[in-house]
RNA sequence: AGGGGUAUCGCCAAGUCGGUAAGGCACGGGAUUCUGAAUCCCGCAUGCGUUGGUUCGAGUCCAGCUACCCCUGCCA
C-alpha cells in the first residue's frame, strides 16, 4: 500500500533479526488533544499505522490527555474524524494515558519503594534554580533524601488533596549533574486542581508526560513507539523508567525518533494556527486555507493525495523543509485521474456567434474524461462566454487563443472566428462577434481541420451562476521555515479571493457537497460544504499547471 | 567538562559486505494534444559539509575541523 523503506522499517526488522517481539510489531499514534490534526501529523498517522500494516501488526490510537489544562473532547472528536478520513482504523483500540492513571499511580508507589523517586517540596523556580545549566549541573533537593516511608506518605497526601496546587511535586530519583537535562530528577507528579474532560475531578495529581508516556506504551504492550527528534533527549529516561520498573529488555517497547515534516508557506505550528482561529485570520479550523486535515478536506484534498505524498516525502532523522509544490503534485495526480471535466467560466466575457439562431439550442456531447470515458449533454446558444484571458487585442504570436480575426476551436462544439470587437465609451472590450464554422462540430465528420488553441465556454441562456472560492498559501513563498512570533503582518492578504458570479455548465445542477470536479483549463475544485440547492460554492483545490503562464511571464 | 542529533542535485530522499551516486518534486528541451492539462521521450551530482588518512578502490572505514537543529516547562 505504502512504500515503507525508511530507517524505522529497517529498525523493526533488525529487532526481529535478533528475535524481539516475536508477538508481533505494534505501535501508536499518540495525539494531545489540545488543536485539529494537521498535514504535519498525517505523516505520523500514515507512518505508524503503515509500519504496522507494514509489518503486519497493530496501531493504537491513545490521547495523550495528562494535561487537563489544555484539553477538551472537541478535540479528541475532531482528531478521530480526521483519522478515519484519511484512511485509518484502530478498530477497538482507542486508549487514552487518562485510562491508566490509576495504573500510573501504581508505579509511582513502586518507584518510590524502591528509592527512586521522592516528593519535592520545592517551588517550581526553586526547582529550575537547582536544576543547573547546560554547562553547570544542578544541585540536590534538600527533599531528596527523605525516606520512602515518608515519601509514601506524602505522594499518597498529594493525591488526597492535601497541598496546594505547586505545593509539591514527585520527582525520579536520578543524576542532578547528568549532561542530560532530563535525567537531572525530572518531576512526574504534580498537582492541578483542574477537571478533566474524561475523569472530571477524580484525581487532582496528574503523570507528566515523560512519566506517563512510556509506561503506557508498557501497558499497551507497544513495541515501537516512535515519535518526533525533539525526544530523542527523553530516549535516556524512557529506559531508565522500564528499567527501574524491570520491564522485560526483549519486549518492551522501543522509542525511535524522526524528523517532523516542515512545509514551504505553510503554518505548522499548533499554537500558531489556534491564534489563526481565535484572533479570526481564518474562518475556522477547518477553513481551506489552513493546513489542518479538516481544513484540507474541506479544501478538496483527498485521502489518498495526502498519503502518497506522506510516502513519497519519505522518513529520515534530517531537519527538512519540503516544497509545497511536492504536495500540489500529489492533489493533481489523484484528481487528474478521478475528476469528471466541466467547463466553467470565472471571468466572462460575453461572445454572440451571429450566425447562430437566436432561441436555438443544440445538446452537444461532452466526454467527462480524457480518458475513463463517460459523457453528458452541454447546451450551445447564440449567446456563450468564454474567459477574458482567452481573447487578447494585440495578442503575441505565441499567443494561441482568440484575437481579432483568428479563430479557436470551442472545446466539445464548434471552430468559431472573431469578426468584430465590441467595446463601450471608455473602451473596454464588453463583448465579441463571431461567426462559427458549422462544419468544424466536434465529433463530426468534417470535424478534422485542425486549430492551435482550444477554449472552454458556457452558454449564456443555460449556466449556473456559482461562487468560486480562489485560495492561495498563509504565507508568500518567501517564507521558508521559520516564522517570526508577529507572523500575522506576513501573511498573504489574497490568500482568498471570491468569485461570486462565476459561472457553470448546467449538468452539475444538482451537486452536493465535497464533489471534485476539473474545471477545464482552470483547475481542480471540489463543491464546498456551504453549497445549497439554491446555491453552488466552489472551493478551488488546486490549479493546472499553466505552461502559458511561464511563456507569458 | 555541557549533552543529544543531522549534513548526498534547487527541494525531499535511496545508498545495509568499501567496488565506481536510485527515485520523486522542481526545472529545461522535444513529441503529442479538441484541456498551453495529462501522456511520452530526453537532459539535469567525475559529485556525497570540509581537511587529511587507510585502501588497488571510500558517500560508505579512521582522525580532525565546520555548519545547522534540539535540550535549562510543575507542556507534550
Amino acid at each position: 500500500m505504502y512504500l515503507m523503506v525508511n530507517f524505522v522499517q529497517q529498525e523493526i526488522e533488525n529487532d526481529l533479526k535478533e528475535g524481539k517481539y516475536s508477538d508481533g510489531i505494534h505501535t501508536r499514534f499518540p495525539p494531545e488533544p489540545n488543536g485539529y490534526l494537521h498535514i504535519g501529523h498525517a505523516k505520523s498517522v500514515c507512518l505508524n499505522f503503515g509500519l504496522a500494516a507494514h509489518n503486519n501488526g497493530l496501531c493504537n490510537l491513545r490521547f495523550d490527555d495528562t494535561n487537563p489544562t489544555k484539553e477538551d473532547t472537541e478535540y479528541v472528536d475532531s482528531i478521530q474524524e480526521d483519522i478515519k478520513w484519511l484512511g485509518f482504523d484502530w478498530d477497538d483500540r482507542k486508549f487514552f494515558a487518562s485510562d491508566y492513571f490509576g495504573k500510573l499511580y501504581d508505579y509511582a508507589v513502586e518507584l518510590i519503594k524502591r528509592g527512586l523517586a521522592y516528593v519535592d517540596d520545592s517551588s517550581a523556580d526553586e526547582i529550575r534554580e537547582m536544576r543547573g545549566t547546560l554547562t553547570e549541573p544542578g544541585k540536590e533537593s534538600p527533599c531528596r533524601n527523605r525516606s520512602i516511608e515518608e515519601n509514601l506518605n506524602l505522594f499518597e497526601r498529594m493525591k488526597a488533596g492535601e497541598f496546594e496546587d505547586g505545593a509539591k511535586v514527585l520527582r525520579a530519583k536520578i543524576d542532578m549533574a547528568s549532561p542530560n537535562m532530563n535525567m537531572r530528577d525530572p518531576v512526574i507528579y504534580r498537582i492541578t486542581r483542574t477537571h478533566h474532560h474524561r475523569t472530571g475531578d477524580d484525581w487532582l495529581i496528574y503523570p507528566m508526560y515523560d512519566f506517563a508516556h512510556p509506561l503506557s506504551d508498557a501497558i499497551e504492550k507497544i513495541t515501537h513507539s516512535v515519535c518526533t527528534l525533539e525526544f530523542e533527549d527523553h530516549r535516556p529516561f524512557y529506559d531508565w523508567l522500564l528499567d527501574s520498573l524491570d520491564f522485560d529488555k526483549n519486549s518492551r517497547p522501543r522509542q525511535i525518533e524522526f524528523a517532523r515534516l516542515d512545509l514551504t508557506n505553510t503554518i505548522t505550528s499548533k499554537r500558531k494556527l489556534r491564534q489563526l482561529v481565535e484572533e479570526k485570520h481564518v474562518r475556522g479550523w477547518d477553513d481551506p486555507r489552513m493546513p489542518t486535515l479538516s481544513g484540507m478536506r474541506r479544501r478538496g484534498f483527498t485521502p489518498a493525495a495526502i498519503r502518497n505524498f506522506c510516502a513519497e516525502i519519505g522518513v529520515a532523522k534530517s531537519n527538512s523543509l519540503v516544497d509545497i509544490a511536492m504536495l500540489e503534485h500529489c492533489v493533481r495526480e489523484d484528481l487528474n485521474e478521478n475528476a469528471d471535466r466541466i467547463m466553467a467560466v470565472l471571468n466572462p466575457l460575453k461572445v454572440v456567434l451571429t450566425n447562430v439562431d437566436a432561441g436555438k439550442v443544440e445538446w452537444l456531447t461532452a466526454e467527462n474524461h480524457p480518458t475513463k470515458g463517460g459523457s453528458r449533454f452541454v447546451p450551445f446558444t447564440r449567446e456563450i462566454f468564454i474567459e477574458r484571458d482567452d481573447f487578447m487585442e494585440d495578442a503575441p504570436k505565441k499567443f494561441f487563443r482568440l484575437k481579432p480575426g483568428g479563430e479557436v476551436r470551442l472545446k466539445h462544439a464548434y471552430i468559431i472566428k472573431c469578426e468584430e470587437v465590441i467595446k463601450d465609451d471608455s473602451g473596454n472590450i464588453t463583448e465579441l462577434h463571431c461567426t462559427i464554422d458549422p462544419t468544424s462540430k466536434s465529433g463530426g465528420e468534417t470535424a478534422g481541420r485542425k486549430i492551435k488553441g482550444t477554449v472552454h465556454w458556457v452558454s449564456a441562456d443555460y449556466a449556473l451562476k456559482a461562487e468560486v472560492r480562489l485560495y492561495d498559501y498563509l504565507l508568500t513563498t518567501d517564507e521558508k521555515g521559520n516564522l517570526p512570533e508577529d507572523f500575522i503582518g506576513a501573511l498573504n492578504p489574497d490568500s482568498l479571493i471570491v468569485i461570486e458570479n462565476a459561472l457553470v455548465e448546467p449538468s452539475v445542477k444538482l451537486t452536493g457537497a465535497g464533489v471534485h470536479f476539473q474545471f477545464l483549463r482552470l483547475g481542480y475544485f471540489v463543491t464546498d460544504y456551504d453549497t445549497t440547492p439554491e446555491k453552488l460554492v466552489f472551493n478551488r483545490v488546486a490549479g493546472l499547471k499553466d505552461s502559458w503562464a511561464k511563456v507569458k511571464g
